[in-house]
DNA sequence: GTCTATAAATAGATAGAC
DNA sequence: GTCTATCTATTTATAGAC
């Protein structure tokens, strides 16, 4: 990845003052919600004039769709090359769960992001980024399919199997950012789990679900 | 339940103020999250003066903490007198599951509060809220470890237990609502789950990941 | 493209009459 | 206990100079 980066003390247009916008919002966006998050707050945060914000993006909720589409565009990429890859269902299933606990890695502010706006009832959404979020489901969807086809899954409805996985695997974020604050180490539903043991649960309990008898 | 109303436009002393005033912010928060509702929504669906709810709170994040408390509390009853009944630790779970849904279709704003909460990292619960969830995951805990003893389970990490039961719980709750927006009925991962479906497939979920081999 | 200044609306919270 | 009116701070958003 190119590194772009201004001189120092430069006057002159910033090359990239809308990425600078975008990834602070996510940042924000993430850590403290839609309505949370004030547009000086993104500003301070990029290290840019609040103006500049409005003359990126129409508005906060653009900006945060922008940001939101764009989270889900790049997951649903994943997931879509996982269901065509040439694989076992077995196996893309437990490629599927450890790609997700990857990419969040990668991406802290993807899981806690993803998972606000689903308890918020995705009300900041529009179809088109409702349509990004139907792709990563259809992947997961054809995984199963497959499976099921092949006889090595028993028949299960999509979206109780995608809630079973998907669930735990934004629940334990939000639990590792609940565990962060201050003064929460010891109680013990905050300890921390290796997101090695993490992905060998999932991949055990979905296979184990799926088992056909 | 006693049910209390005020005689038609009586001006005396309304009994019940302060349940109106709770029962309106869960419905808020949980609709729209803490910064999402203002003291004036709550205000008005509870049909009360916005200065009555400044009587009977200190603010708006103790009226907030009042509701998840109460909660919480609930919930956590419920949890712990499932533990210490007189069931095997597979009943035990299978309640838990069951009790769990049957608490939020009574209380339809539980889940999303709490999936809203989770998901923000809990910055507005103190210790002493905390320790009320804590109450619940020390009773799932208890039926965990009770199983395992009993050589009926085996030994998961409550922690991932935890999660891969209640993340799916919750998430299907948030997906629900979702799905009531307008428009949005069409979608695939929107398609209503009874129930009593919800229920069966995350009692044989939790039945084959916690099954020894 | 970038900045300052500010408009316009809304938020949380309180004073004080009744 | 209940209400009206209001104070103060903050928020989204834009106008307009450079």
């Amino acid at each position: 990845m190119a590194i772009r980066t201004a001189s120092p003390g430069s006057k002159g247009p910033r090359p990239d003052t809308r990425t600078a916008v975008f990834q602070a919002a996510a940042a924000e966006f993430s850590a403290r919600g839609f309505d949370g998050v004030g547009v000086d707050d993104i500003a301070e945060r990029a290290k840019v004039n609040k103006a500049m914000i409005y003359y990126h993006f129409a508005d906060k909720l653009a900006l945060y769709r922008a940001v939101v589409g764009d989270m889900l565009a790049t997951i649903g990429t994943t997931v879509t090359e996982i269901a065509a890859a040439d694989l076992t269902p077995a196996d893309k299933l437990n490629r599927f769960i450890e790609q997700f606990v990857r990419h969040a890695d990668a991406r802290p502010w993807f899981p806690t992001l993803m998972l606000r706006e689903i308890a918020a009832g995705a009300p900041h959404l529009d179809l088109e980024t409702l349509t990004l979020m139907k792709a990563v489901f259809l992947g997961f969807g054809k995984i199963l399919a497959d499976g099921a086809a092949a006889g090595t899954f028993r028949p299960v409805h999509p979206v109780l199997a995608y809630t079973s996985i998907v669930g735990p695997l934004l629940m334990n974020a939000a639990r590792e950012r609940m565990a962060a604050e201050p003064g929460r180490s010891q109680l013990p539903m905050f300890v921390a789990i290796p997101h090695q043991d993490l992905i060998a649960h999932l991949q055990l309990t979905a296979q184990r679900m799926l088992e056909p008898r």
